[in-house]
DNA sequence: AAAATGACTTTTT
DNA sequence: CAAAAAGCCATTT
């Protein structure tokens, strides 16, 4: 495989990775391990937060469905996590006492 | 080019 | 159940 090609493919990957993004259904969330799944590279989740990370949370992306494997909010390493945690409740997601959401019941994937 | 890094995950204490 | 360790892998130093 050339060097071209791997470029591509973690462009590809990228890509896809936003336009899923795109189509998480308001109230429900998605892991960075699932979402890399969904996106065709698992094992890449610490990808997935790298990408959403250059996003810079300003954007118009729902950036804030993403979320860690045990149902908590992960962005409070590179800022606060309230607000984060804030646009989920307003549309939905409750937190229990010590900050997980009911993953079961809202994880979502493309075809669910 | 080797080593450190990190919006992660899974297994083991 | 919480914390630590080990595993993971593209990107950055």
């Amino acid at each position: 495989m050339s060097v071209e090609h791997l470029k591509l493919e973690t462009m590809a990957f990228k890509s896809n990775v936003i336009a899923i993004l795109e189509i998480i259904p308001i109230g429900r969330v998605m892991t960075y391990g699932t979402l890399a799944v969904a996106a065709g590279k698992p094992g890449n989740a610490r990808q997935v937060g790298e990408l959403l990370r250059g996003l810079s949370i300003t954007t118009d992306h729902p950036w804030q469905r993403v979320i860690n494997a045990s149902g908590r909010i992960s962005t409070y390493k590179i800022g606060t996590g309230e607000l984060q945690r804030a646009l989920l409740e307003a549309e939905g997601v409750r937190f229990n006492a010590s900050g997980r959401c009911d993953l079961q019941r809202l994880r979502w994937f493309p075809n669910d």
